[in-house]
DNA sequence: CGGAATATGTGGGGCAGCGCACATAGGACT
DNA sequence: AGTCCTATGTGCGCTGCCCCACATATTCCG
C-alpha cells in the first residue's frame, strides 16, 4: 500500500557505523504508525524503542485536569524511548503518533544490550538525549515568554523539517492539544497566518505556502533547537545520500501497532 | 568561617559504591558558592562539574529579549554538568547559584573518565539525567497550565527540600526571574501566602511557616517530580545516616569560584 | 545620623488567552 | 439528495498577568 521504507531514512540509524548497524538490522521491525496511536502510556513499561522514518511522534504531558502539552517531538532525526536507556523502565510522559507514517521498532532488551556496550551507539544516544533536553528546555521557556502565533510557527517549522511534503494532516484541535492551548486560539493564529499568505488550510489539512514567512514570525526558539541538533548530531543532520545501500528495502511484513486506544479524541 | 562539609552531604556522592567513591574523593575540591555566582555561561565550556552540599544551583534559559526562566534546580540531591556527560562540551543553559552555600567540584576530565567506565557511576548519572528530564518537562507543562501562586508554591517546596532550614535568602525579584514572571506578580502571590499565614517574609528573606499550607495550594507538578526522583534514585533519596564516615571533614583549602560576574542583577 | 541603594507595595490601563455558547461549513455515508 | 458528524469561525465577558509609574520601607554604609 505504502512505499517501502529503509532504515537509513532514520538519521540516527543512518549515523551508526556499519558494525553496529549490522548487529541491529536483523531485529529492526518495520511498523506502520497511525495518527493517534498511543505508543507509550504515562508510567507504562517500555517494550520497544521506535525509530520513525516518515512518521512523527510526540511526547506529551497530561495534567490531572486533562489538559496537555507537547514536551518534545520525535521524527526521523531521532528515537523514541530514551528513558529506557536512562535506567527507568517507564516513561513519565505519554507518546502518541502526531503524523501517521512508518518507522522501525526494536525490542527494549536488544536496544539496552547495544547501549551497554558503551560504544558508538551509546555515544550517539547520549548526544541525542542532550539535544532532546535542549528541545524540552526551550519549550519550557517558550511556553512562558512567547505568543501563541510565535509558538505555532515554531511548531510548524519543527514539524515541517520532519516531513517530506509541506502538507500536514492535522486538525486545529490537535495542534491546540500539542501547544497546550485552546482550539479557538489556534483558529485565530492560523487565520492570521493564512491571511498573510503563509499557510492555507482546509478541514484537517494545513499546507505551508511560504516557509520564509513562518521564519520571519517565529521566535528564536526554533533556531536554537535546530542549531543544537546540528552541533550535537552532525552525522545525523546532514544529508545521507552517500550512506549505506538499503538493507531490507522491501520489508517482509509490516506490523501494526497494537494499542490504538487513542485514535479518536 | 563556615561549618566544614562532607562529600556525603551530596546524595549522589553518598550513593556511590566505596570503590568509585575512593577513586574520586581525592579529587573532590570543596568550593564556596556565593549567591549569584555564574558557574556556566550559556554556550561556555564545562571545566568542572559541581556537587552541591548546602548550596542550591539553578539552570536558566535566557531569552533574546533578556527575560529568563529556571529550567531546573540542582541541590544536594544532584549534580550540575550533566550535559558534559551527554557529549556536548558546552551547556546551552546558564547555571547560577540560587542559594549560597558549599559544594564540591570535580574536573570535567576526571568525571568523564569515571563516567566512561560504564560502571555504577554511569548508571547513577543516567538515572539522575532521567529525573532531571522529568523536572524540565513538568516545568514546561506547569508554565503553560498553572497559576503563578501554584508555581510559587512548587518552587518554594522544591527549594525547601534542598535546604537545612526553612528560611530562604531570596528577594522577590530573584524569585520572579526564576519563575520567569514579573516581580510585582511575585509580590502579589507572596502577599497572598503571607496573609494565609503560610509564609512570612521581610526584605530578602522568606520563611516558610506552614509547609502543609504550601502543599495544599501547590499543583500536582511538585509531587510528580518528587515521586520520580524517589523512584529513580532511591539510594540518594533516603536518609544517609548509616553511610560512610566523612573523609575530608576538614577541607584543606576552600576554593572560591572565580567568575562572580553575576553577583548583582 | 543621614543619605543612597535596594526591596517591597500599590494602582491604572491594556491585552492575550480562557471558557462558553453558538453559527456555519466540509466531507463522508446512505 | 439528504443526513450526520466533525472541523472551523465568531462573539462575549472574564481573568491573570503584563507594562509602567511611583510611593514607601528597610538596610547598608559613610
Amino acid at each position: 500500500m505504502r512505499a517501502p521504507q529503509d532504515p537509513n531514512q532514520n538519521h540516527l540509524l543512518a549515523a551508526l557505523p556499519a558494525a553496529e548497524f549490522e548487529r541491529l538490522a536483523p531485529h529492526l521491525e518495520p511498523v506502520e504508525l497511525l495518527l493517534g496511536d498511543v505508543l507509550y502510556e504515562s508510567g507504562g513499561l517500555l517494550q520497544h524503542v521506535y525509530f520513525p522514518t516518515t512518521a512523527i511522534l510526540s511526547l506529551h504531558y497530561v495534567m490531572e485536569n486533562g489538559s496537555s502539552s507537547e514536551i518534545a517531538g520525535v521524527g526521523n532525526e531521532g528515537m523514541l524511548g530514551i528513558s529506557l536507556l536512562m535506567g527507568g523502565n517507564t516513561t513519565p510522559s505519554r507518546a502518541v503518533v502526531q503524523t501517521g507514517g512508518q518507522g522501525y521498532r526494536l525490542k527494549s532488551q536488544l536496544m539496552l544490550q547495544e547501549f551497554k556496550r558503551a560504544g558508538p551507539m551509546q555515544q550517539l544516544m547520549l548526544r541525542y538525549t542532550q539535544a532532546l533536553i535542549t528541545q524540552m528546555s526551550q519549550t519550557a521557556a517558550c511556553n512562558r515568554h512567547h505568543s501563541l502565533v510565535q509558538q505555532l510557527c515554531r511548531w510548524l517549522l519543527l514539524t515541517l523539517d520532519r516531513m517530506p511534503t509541506n502538507e500536514l494532516i492535522m486538525t486545529q484541535e490537535l495542534v491546540a492539544s500539542m501547544l497546550g492551548v485552546r482550539r479557538e486560539g489556534v483558529t485565530e493564529a492560523a487565520g492570521n497566518l493564512q491571511q498573510a499568505g503563509v499557510i492555507s488550510y482546509r478541514r484537517g489539512h494545513i499546507t505551508v505556502l511560504n516557509r520564509s514567512g513562518l521564519e520571519s514570525q517565529v521566535c528564536e526558539c526554533y533556531a536554537v533547537v535546530k542549531k543544537e541538533f546540528a552541533r550535537l548530531l552532525p552525522e545525523a543532520t546532514q544529508r545521507q545520500d552517500i550512506s549505506r545501500q538499503s538493507h531490507n528495502a522491501q520489508p517482509d511484513a509490516v506490523v501494526r501497532t497494537s494499542s490504538r486506544s487513542g485514535s479518536r479524541k
